[in-house]
DNA sequence: CCTCGGAAGCAAATATTTGTGCTTACGATG
DNA sequence: CATCGTAAGCACAAATATTTGCTTCCGAGG
């Protein structure tokens, strides 16, 4: 034992830091009962010592921002379906697979928490949301190049991605079925379509209607 | 002056103190420079001894939940206008009002801070959404008492309640005109009411930020 | 009038979080 | 293969937050 805990200190790679940590907080925020969240515990399960959290990240909030923006990335495909409509059912799925594990609501629950509130920090603000909002003005750009007339991104922040972040924030689950083909139709029924023919109101409840330009 | 700072040692009435303590709440979840909010702050804010509140309430949480039931009960006038339409409305109206304050985006973001994530907490979180939602249940039970058939609870949180917290969770403020008449109206008839109008009108492609919008 | 429970204030102890100086391992580069 | 920059680990210090023991005031009953 003359080097006594010399194996003991392992060091691990920076990547492999990151990652650990940014595990542990996903692990923490889904995790605990109702505990708070703070960067000793994160650096505790992460199995780091909490000096190399404080050094990298300084803050609690730059921390949650850095792992929700990677992790967002890591998580968006945003694979090209062909229509609008599959795009939008793609992302809606997607979103709604996600909200049913806890380590997606968690994440989601990380962006809202990470949304800076002060006044100041109205333009990191704009961008943080920017960028939240980075698959959806893809999918809006590639409708538009497609000759298809999608809804305005107002539109699409209110009947679809509220919807999801109002349930996650509440914790309700969302409708057993067809639920991202309810708000999708919803959305493209009376968004961007002509309302000319099937104005209808028919669609209260029910699913199954056809997109507009579904080839 | 042989009892020297007698009089520096006012004792305020326990409705006193609550009152204070809410209102420094609301004051500094409004105010400052994105600072975190915390007990001793919240304390020397409402010049109060930070242990009367750790005694009172124990927690953060605690007390931001009971400060936002206290405020959304007292700001809930609820009046009977008489139509569903009415009174969703009306609903609407003063939400977008008060999201338009400080005090008002505050509240909401409390509610949000304060909802408990544990998984233990479901119960109570689901009691906190009740309490939250009381208002629209009425509206909702009032119009099936006149034989109105109003939409689901679900239907209102999707296309109601969800558009304004994620405005005011992502800081964008809700557009100009019309916004609570195109909701509601997008609720109730979901869609074709406002063709003829508003609904394709000013809005193009914009989102409203705090501020002059993003170029 | 007296006492007694509840709650707020004060001060001091304790616990927790955050920050700092230094050491050490790893890998890139010459 | 030596050196050098980067970044992690350790120990300890500073700052903050939380808890506790006691005192004081107020109002409700006896």
């Amino acid at each position: 034992m003359t080097q006594k805990e010399a194996s003991a200190r392992v060091r691990r790679s920076p990547e492999q830091v990151r990652a650990a940590v940014h595990q542990a907080v996903v692990d923490l925020l889904s995790d605990p009962e109702g505990e708070e969240i703070n960067i000793p515990a994160i650096a505790q399960r992460a199995g780091v010592n909490h000096t190399s959290v404080y050094r990298r990240w300084g803050s609690l909030d730059a921390l949650l921002a850095d792992m929700v923006t990677t992790r967002l990335e890591r998580d968006s495909p945003l694979n090209d379906t062909g229509t609008l409509r599959g795009d939008l059912l793609a992302w809606a799925e997607a979103s709604v697979a996600s909200m049913r594990t806890p380590e997606g609501r968690a994440l989601v629950r990380a962006v809202v928490l990470s949304m800076p509130n002060s006044a100041h920090a109205k333009a990191e603000r704009a961008q943080h949301f920017q960028r939240r909002m980075h698959s959806i003005e893809q999918i809006r750009r590639r409708a538009t190049a497609r000759g298809e007339n999608p809804p305005t991104l107002e539109q699409i922040l209110d009947q679809l991605i509220a919807p999801f972040y109002i349930r996650v924030i509440f914790g309700i689950d969302p409708p057993a079925g067809g639920y991202p083909e309810l708000l999708v139709d919803r959305l493209l029924g009376n968004g961007s379509a002509p309302c000319s023919g099937s104005a209808s109101t028919a669609n209260q409840d029910r699913i199954g209607w056809r997109g507009p330009a579904v080839p």
